[in-house]
DNA sequence: CAAGAGATCATCT
DNA sequence: GATGATCTCTTGA
């Protein structure tokens, strides 16, 4: 079943924790594409250097400051889009950013999408995730209850995981250290190790 | 393989 | 006018 309004109103890291293991849809006129998320980040607050809304509410965060359960989609380097969930409470800024998923259902579409055959290429990292699930800016404040995109509870105990500092992330001074990214143990469908 | 550059544009200064 | 929650390709060992 669908993830709940109130799964997403916890605390982000507990939500980014309990994410993996999860499964991702996104439905579209194209087929539909599942994948199994392996690798997520927790961007915690308005106090966290790494995190966009640290630099205040702007249009472009406003979404992050809206309730939990909501897509927030933003586009980057010219080039990718990132796809985070909105977490906590409404008016506190706060996200995960979903960064690797293993593809369940749909493979051939990603394939096409991506411009690759290999499995392990597909979603295995934020920008590629998004290009094989086509999400880009228009589903920005897609709230998560809907059928365009979810995320889906098979009722499987989340899988064993580790955490590691956030990637990318250089200029976020004494917060680039904090173990905010998680991963999926021995999963070969995370970004990087 | 590992490392580095380039691509390209929305957003904020 | 600068820069980024990235990816891919090229280079060189």
């Amino acid at each position: 079943m669908k993830l709940s309004q109130t799964f997403y109103e916890q605390t982000t890291i507990d939500v980014a924790k309990q994410l993996l293991g999860k499964y991702l849809v996104r439905t579209h006129p194209e087929g539909e594409t599942i994948g199994r998320i392996v690798e997520t980040e927790a961007y915690v607050g308005p106090h966290d250097l790494a995190c966009h809304a640290s630099k205040g509410r702007t249009a472009r965060t406003e979404v992050m400051f809206g309730p939990a359960g909501r897509a927030y989609v933003y586009f980057i380097y010219g080039f990718y889009n990132m796809l985070n969930l909105v977490t906590e409470a409404k008016d506190y800024p706060a996200a995960v950013l979903i960064r690797a998923v293993e593809p369940v259902l749909g493979v051939e579409l990603m394939k096409e999408r991506r411009k690759s055959d290999e499995l392990r290429n597909l979603a295995s990292g934020p920008g590629k995730l998004c290009q094989a699930f086509a999400v880009d800016r228009t589903l920005n404040g897609t709230d998560l209850k809907g059928n365009t995109l979810y995320v889906e509870d098979r009722g499987e105990p989340t899988p064993r995981f580790r955490s590691t500092p956030r990637i990318g992330v250089d200029y976020a001074g004494k917060w680039k250290a904090k173990p905010y990214r998680f991963l999926v143990r021995g999963s070969e469908f995370v970004s990087k190790l």
